[in-house]
DNA sequence: GCCGTTTTCGGCCCGACTGTTTTCAGTCG
């Protein structure tokens, strides 16, 4: 029982409390609970067995039991009661977009509705108008909106590597507006989040019925969700949600901070408004007493008004950002500007696309000191992993590259398997020749926690081995991490000097914010690499920087931030 | 159900849009 799962849970729990009519608060603090649990730093049964489970913010004593009930158990007394007087079917219908809790009820109770099928047929034969409060409209847009979430994905999040081209394009459409004077993607979005819900751009004009109507113009607009005075709603493509909010003049600051968000952040902000005399919102902080309200002209005001340092958007999730703007110590984090190589790259000896020749040369555009290659050993068969014989070749052709381009240092190096014994590919002879020395798990992902651990284990015991590649293995879409236990892994890598690796693979950002931010904290050396396989996906570097500021990672923490002749020093290199 | 730099009890962030209403409830972010 993982934290995301206990965190279902609540959630569900929440929904049931919700359907029932409970006290709104009581709803809130079981989502606060599960929100928090899910991005909680540690596996919440090694809490448990500390006895530190209260410790989470958002969960006293009752939550506490039941997340206690739920480890032990698999499930809670409270939970089982609630669902047994409800058709489980009505939780689907509250997730339907524009469904909440009083309008599924309403459905069950007037028309014995309990599943989606049922309620499509109903609003199908016009039953739903009969009802008060309802009409011809709203049947329309139940099963709309219906047919949009049974075919978006099971997650409903877009990654961010897909959504950040997306809203570049709107954004260059729009551009050429005369009508809008500036356009800013915030959200999750401008937060860098690893996958975001929808994407959230701001437009300042002098007319917004006019910037309005081009964003209604798009071509790709699919769908019209909403179209108000300050929020225009659509579907782009059929793919993912945009809301275009149009920005009153003078507002900007306070807009700008709203719907970047999150919304953890914002409450905790309006929190600290409050105990100084201020309601804060888009437009502004309005004083509790007068009612008088102050402006801000950029994000910067807002903060400085609160007496905060300012906060970058990757950072404002609530997770110590506001205390620390407070003590005005907030981290310096990385940059692109401070990465000087990439140490996990493959070249057309494995699964890459390119030579190594041509890697070295984008490499060397690319303004980078140095770069590893780093193909793959012979048990990744199916990526033309390389034997001892095919390794030791591949060496001289990284040497005979390196006399030939002159401005950048290639290392020698290869991506070993972590075979299931936790046993590596090639000799200690061998690994001791290379320059760097990765280790990956590629095969063999269904382990049993205690094996699993093992494995990763025994290898970073390994003298010769410097880096974990991609250390939990998920990826999006297709699988989740391995069953190991990260706190061993961290442990380990700590122990023995080891780097962990946060690849920077739209399909895997592995370590993720939340692990890359407590190997930090441990102390333990990051790499952020791309696991090129072809020239382009070197810009990748982008989201891996993304992950790592939002888990707090400073220059120094990373080893490719590091010149030349400091990582050859590093990595033992001669 | 949670929580305390005004509080161990009484609060709990703030505003927009829709569809149905003649002033608002429900939903969302």
């Amino acid at each position: 029982m993982n934290n995301t799962k206990v965190a279902a849970f609540l959630n569900r729990m929440a929904s049931l409390l919700e359907f029932k009519g409970e006290n709104p608060y009581k709803i809130k603090a079981y989502q606060r609970a599960a929100r928090n649990i899910k991005v909680l730093d540690e596996d919440l049964s090694s809490l448990y067995e500390k006895g530190r489970i209260s410790e989470i913010p958002g969960v006293g004593e009752a939550i506490r039991d039941k997340v206690i009930e739920i480890l032990t158990k698999g499930t809670f007394e409270a939970y089982e009661e609630t669902i047994a007087e409800i058709p489980p079917g009505v939780l689907d219908i509250m997730d339907i977009p524009g469904i909440g809790p009083k309008t599924a009820k309403l459905f069950h109770e007037k028309l014995d509705i309990g599943s989606i099928e049922e309620l499509v047929r109903a609003a199908e034969e016009h039953r739903i108008r009969r009802l008060a409060r309802m009409g011809p409209r709203q049947e329309e847009k139940i099963i709309r909106s219906v047919q949009r979430h049974l075919k978006s994905s099971d997650s409903g999040r877009t990654p961010l590597a897909v959504a950040s081209p997306i809203a570049d394009q709107i954004k260059e459409q729009l551009n050429t507006c005369p009508y809008i004077r500036e356009i800013i993607a915030a959200g999750s979005l401008r937060r860098r989040k690893e996958t975001v819900k929808n994407i959230d751009l701001l437009a300042l004009s002098d007319d917004p019925q006019a910037a309005a109507d081009a964003f209604l113009d798009l071509k790709s607009v699919t769908d019209v969700i909403e179209k108000g005075e300050s929020l225009i709603s659509i579907i782009y493509k059929g793919m993912i949600r945009v809301d275009l909010r149009i920005i009153p003049k003078g507002s900007f600051g306070p807009s700008l901070q709203h719907f970047t968000g999150s919304k953890e952040h914002n409450v905790h902000l309006r929190k600290l408004a409050l105990s100084k005399g201020y309601r804060l919102s888009e437009y502004g902080f309005a004083d509790t007493e007068t009612n008088t309200l102050k402006t801000c002209e950029s994000e910067k005001e807002v903060y400085d008004f609160l007496g905060l340092g300012y906060p970058v958007p990757e950072l404002r999730e609530d997770r110590g950002e506001i205390e620390a703007g407070m003590e005005k110590a907030l981290p310096g984090l990385i940059d692109m500007k401070d990465i000087k190589g990439d140490l996990h790259v493959h070249s057309n000896w494995s699964d890459g696309k390119n030579s190594i020749e041509e890697l070295a040369v984008a490499a060397l555009e690319k303004g980078y000191e140095y770069v590893a290659i780093t193909d793959h050993s012979h048990s990744t068969a199916i990526a033309s992993g390389l034997s001892d014989k095919k390794l030791l070749e591949h060496a001289r052709d990284v040497d005979r590259v390196n006399e030939k381009i002159e401005g950048i240092r290639l290392l020698s190096g290869t991506e070993c398997d972590i075979r299931s014994n936790g046993k590596l590919d090639y000799s200690n002879e061998v690994l001791e020749s290379l320059d760097i020395v990765i280790v990956a798990v590629h095969a063999a992902l269904e382990q049993d926690r205690k094996t699993m651990t093992k494995r990763i284990v025994t290898a970073l015991e390994n003298e010769h081995v410097d880096i974990l590649a991609h250390p939990t293995g998920r990826k999006f879409g297709k699988r989740g991490a391995y069953d190991v236990d990260m706190e061993k892994v961290f442990q380990t890598a700590l122990d023995n000097d080891k780097i962990l690796e946060i690849n920077s693979s739209p399909a895997r950002l592995d370590l993720n914010d939340i692990n890359a931010r407590i190997a930090k904290n441990l102390g333990i050396k990051l790499a952020i690499s791309t696991d090129t396989h072809k020239l382009d996906n070197f810009n990748n570097i982008r989201y891996g920087i993304d992950v790592a500021r939002r888990a707090w990672v400073e220059p120094q923490d990373v080893v490719n931030t590091r010149k030349l002749k400091e990582i050859s020093s590093l990595l033992g290199i001669r």
